[in-house]
DNA sequence: GGCGCTATTGAAAATCATTATCATTTGGGT
DNA sequence: ACCCAAATGATAATGATTTTCAATAGCGCC
């Protein structure tokens, strides 16, 4: 019952901007906060918001999801399957590996690979402002080794 | 005469894949060739096309752009800006550093990340089809260097 | 608790990049 | 030169996201 934690979290960044706390924003904060499916597009998150509120429209979903990631409370990431995705920005930053058969996103993260980075990019004169990076694989099918891979 | 190398060796890829050798295409094909403006997206592509062969449609240059990505022998880029850009694939692969300021696109490869790739994903139980680094940044404001350009 | 001002909303239409449809043209083998 | 499937151009459709605009509703104030 009552008041889950992460969800306050980002009404009170909302507030903190100034920006009013309205019923759609509630519903759809909330649903960012949710612990089930993570990664959800905005079209996810609108089915969503309609079972709870059925006057809740897309584009509030969208307006809602911009102001949120300009007040860095969430993070929205375009994968190369047209839509963006998005989730709640917990500080700690991760990379992505996405499961080409069944979309699924699992969080990485190598600190070994960050300052590999930087360091190439000091190379070439610039400062990262931020990166992506995404591995697109399926799962191994381990056993016997046929050799024959590619 | 004059036949770029590029270019005849984007159009025997084509023929190759059984596909007909048309007026558009061998216009698109040898703008990608050109050795100019790199990573240019389909509007870029069909701007200049247009110049050579003022009949040539856009979505002729998306399907032409299709084929030879299907064919290998382009890449396509789904950078963060909205839009997909090109370029010849020449085999060896590499990733992207962004300038934000200018729209810039440097290469560059680092086998020491890809490996590190390679193990994470293998760590998390996959295999890697393809993955996607790009860097985002601006030139360091620092001192000297006066390096010009890549 | 009610007022008023403005941010926010919903509905509908607009954008943007890209793709599909379909009648017409054309490459290229015979 | 002939034929016909492949390719083209014009146009409409798509899908994700954004804008427009009139109506609604937070929230600070009295």
């Amino acid at each position: 019952m009552t008041t889950a934690p992460e969800s306050d979290h980002l009404l009170d960044l909302l507030k903190a901007s100034g920006a009013r706390i309205t019923k759609p924003r509630r519903v759809i904060v909330r649903i960012l906060a949710e612990k089930g499916d993570q990664h959800p597009d905005a079209m996810d998150i609108f089915r969503r918001a309609v079972k709870e509120d059925s006057r809740i429209s897309l584009p509030t979903v969208y307006r809602t999801l911009k102001v949120l990631e300009e007040q860095g409370a969430i993070q929205r990431h375009a994968f190369s399957d047209g839509r963006s995705r998005y989730e709640p920005a917990d500080g700690d930053h991760h990379d992505h590996l996405i499961d080409m058969d069944t979309g699924d996103v699992i969080e990485f993260h190598s600190e070994k690979i960050e300052q590999l980075q930087e360091e190439i990019a000091r190379e070439l004169g610039y400062e990262i402002v931020h990166h992506r990076l995404e591995l697109y694989g399926r799962k191994r099918k381990v056993p016997a080794t046929r050799s024959g891979q590619r």
